[in-house]
DNA sequence: CGAATGACCTCTG
DNA sequence: GCAGAGGCCATTC
């Protein structure tokens, strides 16, 4: 549904303008759709986000920079090998050079 | 309606 | 600085 809820929509549509070769966490994109204390909801709307392909989830990592959520994609190290194929280096779950690769939401909406 | 779970984050010892 | 515990919010049973 278009409309499924308006907070998984806040989710993905921060989730889509995320560039290309970038990655963000999920307590960045909480605070972008003003929901910071909800970190963890973030990421619970990721997993409907990860069917979608308008929702890249991949680049969706934790505050540390690892993939935390890999477990929910298809292959095992689907989401690895989707950021590497960005140009983005992950080693063992863990982003290398997380910090360069980071991108800040932006709340654009409203 | 109440209880449990979850791809997290922040504070305190 | 590292380690552990709590909290917070939304969805689901």
């Amino acid at each position: 549904m278009t409309n499924s809820s308006n907070f998984f929509e806040r989710v993905y549509e921060v989730a889509k303008q995320i560039p290309y070769g970038r990655v963000t966490t999920y307590g960045a994109i909480a605070k972008a759709i003003g929901a910071a204390k909800s970190a963890r909801m973030v990421g619970y709307a990721m997993n409907g986000a990860s069917e979608r392909e308008d929702v890249p989830a991949h680049r969706v990592v934790n505050r540390k920079g690892v993939l935390t959520g890999k477990h929910h994609f298809a292959g095992t190290h689907l989401m690895q090998q989707l950021l590497e194929s960005e140009g983005i280096k992950v080693e063992d779950d863990q982003i290398q050079d997380f910090k360069s690769v980071f991108w800040e939401p932006e709340t654009t909406s409203t």
